[in-house]
DNA sequence: TCTGGGGTCCTAGGACCC
DNA sequence: TCTGGGGTCCTAGGACCC
């Protein structure tokens, strides 16, 4: 058998572990810029608070019912997926925690004896709680696709199902698959939930009893095949090893307003060049490819916002790099051919793609790869960000006013991973 | 005025090889 | 009137996830 643990409401619940006295009270975490709210209490989502529904748009909602925002906090948030993540390892066996995103893990649990899975997955979540203060949900079943339901299922009606279900029969399976809309399956996205209307699949529970050849026409090949089988409770997606090391590394931000200055632009995207760099040094990667994109501002159409389409350019760097400063040039080359004045710009951003490891580093006959001393200056670099704040020390190309930061108004404190922010206890 | 960011996997089709 | 067949590798684009 296998289970997801999945925190619930997680940046919510965060946010709330260090001011008890929201603990009751709606409240709801914006993205970045304080563009959208991408989580909500329980309390805001009974209120008819959307998900993904636009900041500005919901500020007369929120200030109807008193609910509090945030701005998203990734310091907090990943520090204390750190503790969920490591409480659960500690209680199973090694290898058995698949770490899946910030605020979720499948979990193995082929060792633990059906009669013991239920106390097993009570205290699991008893201790998360106890530990780090986090509440989860856990779905377990003999697939991952079907604990997903179970999951899902367990947190739509929490106060009967304490947040655990638990489906270990073919009857407990077909109830919960036939109680699921098919759009909520892992794995069926909008597009896919279009296609399966017209084939009349309104439930899980019908597309179970889809024939695997017709998923391999209509349903994305092998992918489709897949899900067919999972949810027909047949193993179909192991548990990974997790994924150590990425095989792209990107930064990309709306701006904090819309630009047309191309200086301006040019900061921006050194910036966004030296954090990925970062993300690439941390794993010690380096990159062959680099894309630059932008994107023009959206026309306000005052319905439903659709944004334009990223205009792009990538280069072959001559020597796969993570040195900032090797980086940065190229990157902006790329923007000096994508930018044309007069336009209005809302968004850009870097992906370094076609990742090596360092250790393996080819040098081109003609570029000498960085030399040992630029290496260990960026090592000190980073090693000086981290330990005392983001970019104390930042390249001069990337600003130092910065107008065209994003927006980040409501941010709390970073109470575990900076001295000052500590709470005090009087 | 203001609408997130960062990933993965799969497939089809083109380029190229013998 | 007639012009092979079978592979591999790479990339762009589409779908999905949180």
């Amino acid at each position: 058998m296998k289970a997801i643990v999945d925190c619930n409401n997680f940046y919510c619940s965060c946010e709330r572990l260090f001011q008890p006295h929201l603990k009751t009270t709606p409240l709801v975490v914006l993205s970045n810029n304080d563009g959208c709210i991408i989580s909500r209490s329980d309390e805001s989502k009974r209120l008819g608070i959307k998900m993904a529904q636009a900041y500005f748009l919901s500020k007369p909602l929120l200030k109807e019912h008193g609910i509090t925002a945030f701005s998203s906090n990734y310091n907090l948030y990943g520090d204390l997926s750190k503790r969920v993540m490591e409480t659960m390892q500690s209680m199973l066996p090694a290898n058995c925690v698949e770490v899946y995103s910030v605020d979720e893990a499948f979990v193995d649990l082929s060792q633990v004896p059906p009669r013991d899975l239920s106390a097993t997955v009570k205290e699991l979540k008893e201790r998360i709680f106890q530990w780090t203060g986090i509440p989860v949900s856990i779905g377990v079943a003999p697939t991952k696709t079907l604990a997903k339901i179970g999951n899902y299922l367990a947190k739509g009606n929490k106060e009967k199902s304490k947040c655990m279900l638990l489906l270990d029969t073919g009857g407990k399976v077909n109830a919960a698959l036939k109680r699921t809309p098919v759009d909520e399956v892992w794995g069926v996205g909008k597009q896919n939930a279009n296609k399966l209307e017209k084939f009349a699949v309104k439930t899980a529970y019908d597309l179970k009893q889809m024939p695997e050849e017709w998923a391999r026409q209509h349903l994305g090949g092998v992918v489709g095949v897949r899900l067919i089988k999972e949810l027909n409770g047949v193993d179909a997606i192991g548990l990974d090893e997790p994924l150590t090391t990425k095989k792209m590394v990107s930064c990309t931000r709306r701006f904090g307003h819309p630009l047309t200055d191309l200086a301006q632009m040019k900061e921006a995207v050194a910036m966004y060049v030296s954090r990925a760099a970062e993300k690439l040094r941390r794993q010690n990667s380096a990159a062959k490819k680099m894309t630059v994109f932008v994107i023009e501002k959206a026309l306000n159409r005052g319905d439903i916002y659709k944004p334009n389409e990223p205009i792009n350019l990538d280069i072959n760097l001559p020597v796969a790099s993570s040195n900032t400063n090797d980086l940065i040039k190229p990157a902006i080359e790329l923007l000096e051919q994508l930018y044309k004045p007069g336009f209005i710009y809302e968004k850009a951003g870097v992906i370094f793609s076609k990742l090596v490891p360092v250790s393996s580093l080819q040098a081109n006959l003609f570029t000498p790869p960085a030399t040992n001393e630029q290496r260990s200056l960026m090592n000190k670099v980073d090693n000086i960000n981290f330990s005392m704040r983001n970019e104390i020390v930042k390249f001069a190309s990337s600003g130092i006013q910065r107008p065209w930061k994003m927006k980040q108004e409501l941010l709390s404190q970073k109470y575990t991973t900076r001295w000052n922010d500590l709470c005090l206890v009087s």
